[in-house]
DNA sequence: GCGACGCTTTTGATTACTTCA
DNA sequence: TTTGAAGTAATCAAAAGCGTC
């Protein structure tokens, strides 16, 4: 039952070995891909394929680490079977046992702790005490969510015995960070959305007052004083968009935006919101003589 | 300075439900 | 269609952090 990953599972904790691809882009870029880059290299949920029977490469920060860890003394000192699994009777080292509720023993008992073989443990102390998980545990298992943002079971059970923790524990410990990953991500998300209506709110509010004042000049009859005759400055009705149709575009001052219409409808992905469609028109025609 | 106290935040754990092979 | 193993979402509650007295 208890298979044996003799080839001891290298848990890659390292970050050093694959430099990191697609950093991810400083801000939402994700509102694509929506999941930050852990995510990305996830492959979906159920870890059958063989890509990662376990983690495989050992670099020297992982040895590190891993010596590192050795000479911890994380929670108690679990005494663990080598290929069965272990699970000690975890607890950290300050507060006392993690003790289980009594649904949740029975459910391991049913299930065996899925990877393990022997559900333990905690002797049955009713009251449900929290561990923490210690400093080193913690960063050892960030490590390995940037890596990984979830884990096959040999993983698991491999980065449990690691870090002498049940790897049930590992598990809740991954589950609860994807969710507040994603959480966090969600909230980045919904910042970044709102900034951008704001922008669009504000540019749209701009952009129907000049709308409106070109509407009163064109009506004034100061407008018509220096115009040259071929040129006439039209508005579809429909879509609000303005075209000049002239000869002399000097009399407009910008004949690309003339002759485009550009200046309302203007494409989604022109870089800047703020930039003024309407340059040069009104300051240019309007000039007073006296 | 320091300890008690209350409130808030963080985080390990549980439960219910969904998805997929 | 059923089943089991994986996942997520929502939630609880212990531990830690922090400000105040």
């Amino acid at each position: 039952m208890a298979e044996k990953d003799d080839d001891s599972i290298g848990l890659s904790l390292s970050l050093s070995l694959k430099p990191p691809q697609n950093l991810p882009p400083p801000f939402p870029s994700n509102l694509m891909h929506s999941l930050p880059l852990p995510f990305h290299n996830n492959q979906h949920h159920h870890h059958k394929s063989p890509l990662s029977d376990a983690f495989r490469s050992i670099s020297d920060r992982n040895a590190e680490t891993r010596s590192f860890l050795r000479g911890i003394d994380v929670n108690q000192p679990a005494i663990l079977a080598d290929g069965d699994e272990e699970v000690a009777a975890v607890s950290s080292p300050n507060s006392t046992v993690s003790s289980i509720s009594g649904k949740r023993s029975e459910r391991e008992e049913n299930e065996g702790e899925r990877a393990s073989t022997t559900p333990d443990d905690e002797g049955g102390e009713e009251t449900r005490k929290k561990m923490r998980l210690t400093k080193e545990q913690a960063a050892v298992l960030e490590e390995t969510f940037k890596e990984h943002s979830s884990l096959n079971p040999k993983q698991k059970v491999a980065l449990a015995k690691q870090l002498n923790l049940r790897p049930r524990q590992v598990e809740v410990w991954f589950q609860n960070r994807r969710a507040r990953t994603k959480l966090k991500q969600t909230e980045l998300d919904c910042d970044y959305l709102k900034s951008c209506c704001e922008n669009l709110t504000e540019e749209n509010r701009r952009l129907q007052k000049e709308v409106n004042e070109l509407r009163a000049l064109k009506l004034s009859p100061q407008f018509y004083m220096n115009m040259n005759p071929p040129t006439t400055l039209t508005m579809c009705p429909q879509c609000e968009r303005v075209a000049v149709s002239s000869s002399s575009s000097s009399a407009v001052g910008s004949s690309e935006l003339a002759t485009t219409g550009v200046g309302i409808a203007r494409t989604a992905n022109q870089k800047s919101m703020s930039v003024n469609p309407w340059p040069t028109i009104i300051p240019h025609r309007f000039k007073t003589t006296d």
